[in-house]
DNA sequence: GCACAATCATATGTCAGACGTTTAATTGTC
DNA sequence: GACAATTAAACGTCTGACATATGATTGTGC
């Protein structure tokens, strides 16, 4: 892990691979800790300031964390998938919003990730689960929501179905999915109609969740991916209607 | 994007938090330049170094890039799919170590997340990803294969079956979970036989695909999902015999 | 002998000032 | 007008220092 050419550019970077490399291959042990930032800056041969950049990287990433102190230092962080949520939620939100991913490639991704894990959902949702999918679906219905709190709420719905799966891989990994598309549907104004769809789609989710009907559930996820869809194209349409009208 | 309370501890983390804030919130544009370090010292009136942790954090994201000489500075990156590539993977592959993650739930949701872009890889196959497809099956049916280099094999096999599906969001979640059950399956040794039957189902899958039969593709990866975990378990039950035995 | 308070040592967090290096724009010369 | 030398801006790094947090040590009183 000491290993560092003579190029005299980017040493903090190479600092910081060096050390995530000894992390990610297990020469450093969670809880572990680092050397001091004088040591380290002793064994690299550079100056204190570039090992806390490098230092700084690998927080960033809740590689290690930082504790000030007597017996304080940098430890080896042990990544938990809270801490994880909320880089995957920033990183899948600017991916989208920065490559012109259109609404439609965002929502079948969504929706394809989702069915994948409707299955077991209905095979091993809790009470816990179903008790929040019926509140949101319930908050859904109230009127005086506004569109943005509607949305929230359709997130909240759609974790708690992910959830429901009882994997925390597959949860964190279509957490990003579903969080990032937030942005985007807050594009979509919903009108009292189109909202009597979705709660009533939420609802026949949430009853083939609690039957384990895995199949109902497949089918009305699909009848919701359908209706988004619809609802974000006449949005365009309008759009480029009103558009070519000016 | 000024705010700044008075505590005075872990500065960097709030100025990059400030930074990290207007970029998602769109006040700062993809490519824009930020303002010199100098500058921004002296807006959040604090010395360069803390400015420059705070970039280094913010970088370590790629949300930032930064160029050297005249008209260099730090600029807002356009993030792109294969820059959160590499994160991903980091990420994903240290949660499943440090987080006691099983072999059998890992398997799960990578399998599960497979089969949701199955249908949409059927559907949209091109030559180039069946031919990668191809060859990597080829390539595992090599017999002076290493289990490491017919794992390698392995997980690019999957990743063009899920790129195959033409969705960069599918391919970016997926990735994660493909990549980062490589060190578990690197545990497992693969005997010929059942290098053999692996090989037989990729063949299987790869013929689903290019004959856009979704519901074959489903049905043998459901049997390699099975297989996969069968194999592990065995490992499982020969380490626990011969641990018994000591 | 024990509990509690003051002190100390250690390590991170921050600052100030400086020098080196890269790079593009400007200037100067042929 | 084209090419070379200079200049200026900005990042990358270094040195040395002080501030602050926190556990360990020491000292005191009972």
């Amino acid at each position: 892990m000491k290993i560092d050419p003579k190029n005299p550019a980017d040493l903090s970077a190479q600092i910081a691979k060096a050390i995530r490399d000894a992390i990610m291959s297990g020469d450093l042990l969670v809880d572990e800790r680092l050397p001091s930032e004088a040591e380290l800056a002793e064994q690299f041969e550079v100056s204190r300031p570039t090992v806390r950049e490098a230092l700084k990287r690998l927080g960033a990433q809740s590689l290690i964390r930082t504790q000030r102190g007597a017996t304080g230092g940098a430890f080896v962080n042990r990544l938990k998938f809270e801490d994880a949520y909320g880089q995957q939620i920033t990183t899948s939100t600017l991916l989208l919003s920065m490559n012109d991913v259109s609404f439609a490639t965002a929502c079948e991704a969504r929706y394809a990730l989702e069915r994948a894990c409707a299955p077991l959902s209905a095979q091993r949702r809790t009470a816990d689960h179903l008790a929040t999918m019926r509140a949101e679906a319930h908050r859904q219905s109230q009127p005086g929501l506004t569109d943005e709190a509607f949305c929230a709420s359709d997130v909240a719905f759609h974790r708690a179905l992910v959830d429901a799966a009882g994997n925390p891989v597959l949860s964190y990994q279509i957490a990003g999915a579903v969080e990032a598309m937030q942005p985007l549907m807050n594009m979509i104004t919903f009108s009292a109609r189109s909202r009597e769809r979705i709660v009533g789609l939420h609802s026949a989710i949430a009853d083939a969740i609690e039957l384990q009907d895995a199949a109902k559930a497949d089918a009305m996820l699909d009848d919701l991916a359908r209706y988004t869809q619809e609802l974000a194209q006449n949005v365009i349409s309008d759009r480029e209607a009103a558009r070519a009208q000016s």
